[in-house]
DNA sequence: TCAATATGTTATATATAATTAACATTGCGT
DNA sequence: ACGCAATGTTAATTATATATAACATATTGA
């Protein structure tokens, strides 16, 4: 599991007008836990990524920008 | 976390000729891994999802289907 | 400036993904 | 029918995502 992934959550949370704790209660999880994430820390479970996606209005790929390593 | 979701992993394994243990290697992790990713099993992580929509030459959101609940 | 709200950050605890190993079953080729 | 490769499945262990709590630092508005 070597690559990594950037974000749009912080960007695309403005966007919709959406705090941290907003969003996490949408998705249902943590305040910090979106935070993490926002910030690359954790590597997210797809079900989380989807809910989190579907909450900005966007798929996954448009949220999460993989860096392909190769 | 509620809803959950189904894969073609199964399906497009075949189509591209991979076995479980050939995608398995491919992407990094266990035989047994897939498997249970296959029989929806495991919430596997978003890099995780990733490598394997990679692999098949699809994105995420063809290889794995979400059942939403509303 | 003060208070309130949003975010950063860290430590510890808990839930669960993923590993490992082992054995069972199924299907396919010869 | 036999053997082998692929897959199913389960139990125990390890790694790590997420929860929880606590406090610190913006930032914004009255």
């Amino acid at each position: 599991m070597k690559n990594k992934f950037k974000t749009r959550i912080k960007e695309l949370r403005a966007r919709h007008d959406l705090t941290q704790e907003q969003l996490a209660d949408i998705v249902g999880v943590r305040r910090e836990t979106i935070g993490h994430v926002e910030h690359g820390k954790y590597n997210l479970s797809l079900l989380l990524a989807h809910r989190i996606a579907q909450a900005l209005e966007s798929s996954i790929e448009e949220v999460f920008i993989f860096e392909e390593e190769n």
